[in-house]
DNA sequence: TCTCGTTATATCCAGAAGAATATAGCGATT
DNA sequence: AATCGCTATATTCTTCTGGATATAACGAGA
């Protein structure tokens, strides 16, 4: 015990600023199904209600939203957004049961992974240097 | 038991083609201190001694692995990778005490984390379209 | 029927990333 | 001194990704 105060008094003051990135991809072929930003995506979509609400939450084009949507839907046995266009407000998008399913299984994966990199991230942010 | 071979036997034939990468990268501040390609670079340079044939044998340009290297070298307290030039074959590169601890740490986590991810991965890809 | 905000889609353009190319410097060996 | 293969570095060119833009379709409600 002692020995781990001593230790934890040597380690250098500024780790914050390196950061251990974790990322999960899933690759189906040439493209990829999942990845940090579609997954980003998925849960704005969910919150808005709305592509475009995402896109522009997310600070991304529509284009490059709608493009994220398309590959994902594709890559999975069902999709997991579906779209209404017309209407009231427009339309909208709307999450499906598999896309929530997904995105918590995804986000549980990481989780998993941050744990377990954790204690190897800091042995290898000790090497860093100070900036 | 019973259960687990059903279950087997119901799983989608290809899951090959669907792969779930894990990749780790170590930012610092702006750029990328390490992530999979510079892993990989660095065990070339470890295998071939010069800087120049780690890129041919990574397919990518000289220019690309010199900078990769230049980068590294900047994020850590001392280079991963020391040079010299001129001599009888030119000159080379080495990778240091330093860079071969990395890698293997660096490759530890990577494995650590493929641990951690298995399970969540294989139930991932059961909802993927078998293309 | 007109409006509205969204999806859907094509087209064009700019910026960035990387490849290709060129050139200089180096130093042990010949 | 001449050579050789590598590091080191600048410059140009190409390619590609994504942004900006434009337009059509859609359908509920006013």
């Amino acid at each position: 015990m002692i020995k781990k105060r001593a230790a934890a008094a040597v380690r250098p003051a500024r780790l914050s600023a390196a950061q251990l990135q974790v990322r999960i991809r899933l690759n189906v072929g040439e493209d990829i199904a999942l990845g940090p930003g579609k997954i980003k995506l998925l849960r704005l979509i969910d919150e808005t209600g709305s592509i475009s609400a995402a896109a522009r939450s997310a600070g991304m084009s529509y284009r490059r939203a709608w493009l994220l949507v398309e590959t994902m839907n594709a890559c999975f046995v069902e999709p997991l957004v579906t779209t209404e266009t017309g209407g009231t407000r427009g339309g909208g998008a709307m999450v499906t049961a598999l896309g929530k399913k997904i995105a918590t299984l995804y986000e549980a994966i990481c989780q998993d992974a941050d744990i377990a990199t954790a204690s190897g991230a800091r042995r290898l942010a000790r090497h860093l240097k100070a900036t």
